[in-house]
DNA sequence: CATTAGCACTCACCTCTACTGAGTGCTAAC
DNA sequence: GTTAGCACTCAGTAGAGGTGAGTGCTAATG
């Protein structure tokens, strides 16, 4: 019998003490000791009782001591237990203190959810203002999105104003340079190739078209097939996937990252985004709210954090992610059912949408 | 003789010693004592007439000591008198050392001077990464800025996209709702009346114009008019002004922010850019270079923080603001080089733009 | 008369010690 | 199986003493 099938068949007593010592820990971070237990849970031990069930826990890796003669603090493994075990009858979750912000939250983006860009800074923002985490939203894939149309207008000098227009509502204006002997008319026409060409296509599908377009003789002498792929390519060179992040702030004032590394190791998290873009790309294509805990993702730079996470769907299917980030000592009920309920109300905003 | 006058006709050797204390305290941060004045800036003279001279100094209120058996200390005062008498002679600022990034900076700069966006965040990057404070920009103001001509196309729904373009390269574009029943052919003429409306205009004179477009009678029965100043109404309803900031992460590893307080209080400063806005928008319309150091700026957020400020120029013109913040015990001569070169940087940018 | 050597003094900082109290593990009794 | 009792551990605090960097003052010096 493995740990893992130990911890699997705890009796109700030790769930109880487990319980007992993760909810109070994430309600103030301090070790737990067996008394206190016995105060603020009553159920029907002696202290002694109690130490020996948290002797068996720390045992199983569920709960560990700062040092000896200190009482317990949950591990990592202890909070997956008590995320998986302990939550998962998610009727217990209360939704209701949340469910009158979240009208109020589905209403506000209701009103926004034609521009995507302003859509889900609202989205972080309302989500680290209410749980005092960092809140993330991971944008549906550019890349999967579907060509709309594309608009140029002349500018200044050999300057160019490309619109692209995405089907999703991701909108996006570059500035281009191209041969300044081009008249408005020229733009247009090339930008009725384009329409013509890429109409429906993915912007995956677009570059690749694109490279095949390169190779093509035809373009060799039809000069303004030629142009047109030339703007194209500038136009398609993206500024690389993006997050949307807020909440830095407030969580710094969180008693788990009042030492100062813990600060900059949060930071410096967020900084470099693709740690995280790509944790949280993994539950691009899933359904349902995930919770990574501590040193669980195997990125050292999350070693104290937690992310619990959800995607959103777009017409049915997975789009993108939202997330809240924050210390382990994280309180993971809240968290998810704000994930879960944001993620809906996201998807729910989509699919009235189209 | 006022305070203000002592301090003004401090001697060469009173000079000496402030400067040594606070060339050395902004190397180091800590407590600069008599003996290590005299060994460090050998001036001929024994440690104990250095703490004569120091007493002098503090009696002026240019140094204080932390504790009584403590070395010294700058004051803001201090600082203030360092930037404006001690480092003033220009010429004696190195800026050799950043010809080279200099250079380099401007080639980049060069490379997309069309996007704004792109550019001011590229220069607040350069900024803070060279300086290792945070280096902020205070973009031109859009009221300001002459209108190049909108276009206008359907999107999904009953929405449109409105494409905002400006002289100066402000590109905005933003969705907006309008009677679906509209054709784009509607929405041609539309754009082409407010193109021909507006034409050279500044964004203050076409609010100004479109409110009084919207007492005139014509705009009663001209049904076209009516939808155009519509359209103009929400496409001008800005995301008020905006700051570039970047480089927290990289200043919270200054030994003046190991106190999480000191954080917590830069970041404050930052997230509610206003203080800051408020404070630049002073320097918009001045030339050279500007220091604010500490409790000078009224503002209670900006306490231990300092400033250095430069507006750069458009056509001739002051047009926004290019800043570093740091703590008080910045080197201000470094950030004044940076902040002074930058700012060059921009305005010539710009000048080769037109 | 400016400068300096000498000296007493101050105070942050470090270390050592002792004490306290919260909490534990173990064992024997219930 | 549960619990009372007890010895033990250890972080945290407070006080005492020593150290050293630095000061202010005064009297001697050139």
């Amino acid at each position: 019998m493995s740990i893992q099938d130990y911890i699997n068949s705890l009796d109700e007593r030790s769930r109880q003490v487990l319980f007992a010592v993760i909810e109070s820990y994430i309600h103030k971070p301090e070790p737990v000791g067996s008394r206190f237990v016995t105060k603020k849970y009553p159920m029907g031990f002696s202290p002694a009782t109690i130490r020996n069930i948290m002797a068996d826990l720390e045992e199983l890796g569920l709960l560990t001591q700062p040092h000896t003669s200190a009482g317990r603090v949950p591990t990592d493994r202890g909070y997956r237990y008590y995320v998986d075990s302990l939550l998962k009858p998610e009727s217990s979750v209360p939704r209701d203190p949340y469910a009158e912000m979240m009208r109020d939250f589905a209403r506000r983006i209701d009103a926004i959810k034609n521009d995507l860009t302003v859509l889900f800074h609202e989205v972080t923002d309302t989500l680290s203002q209410m749980s005092n985490y960092v809140g993330v939203v991971l944008p549906p894939k550019p890349a999967k999105t579907v060509f709309s149309r594309i608009d140029l207008m002349k500018y200044r000098d050999g300057n160019v104003v490309a619109l692209l227009l995405m089907d999703d509502g991701v909108i996006r204006n570059k500035v281009i340079k191209v041969d300044p002997e081009l008249t408005q008319d020229d733009l247009n026409r090339i930008a009725e190739y384009l329409n013509g060409e890429f109409h429906g296509k993915t912007l995956d599908e677009m570059t690749e078209m694109l490279v095949r377009l390169m190779h093509d003789e035809k373009a060799l002498w039809d000069k303004m097939i030629s142009r047109a792929i030339e703007v194209c390519n500038q136009t398609l060179r993206f500024s690389g996937e993006d997050l949307y992040v807020s909440g830095l702030y407030d969580a710094m004032d969180l008693p788990d990252f009042s030492d100062i590394n813990r600060i900059r190791q949060l930071s410096r998290a967020i900084k470099d985004k693709h740690t995280i873009l790509r944790l949280l790309d993994e539950f691009a294509n899933t359904e349902g709210v995930h919770v990574v805990i501590g040193r669980e993702s195997s990125a050292s730079e999350l070693q104290n954090l937690s992310i619990v996470a959800s995607s959103y769907r777009d017409g049915g299917r997975p789009a993108g992610v939202v997330a809240l980030i924050g210390p382990t000592r994280m309180d993971y009920s809240k968290a998810i059912v704000m994930v879960d309920t944001v993620a809906h109300c996201i998807s729910q905003a989509f699919d009235e949408h189209r």
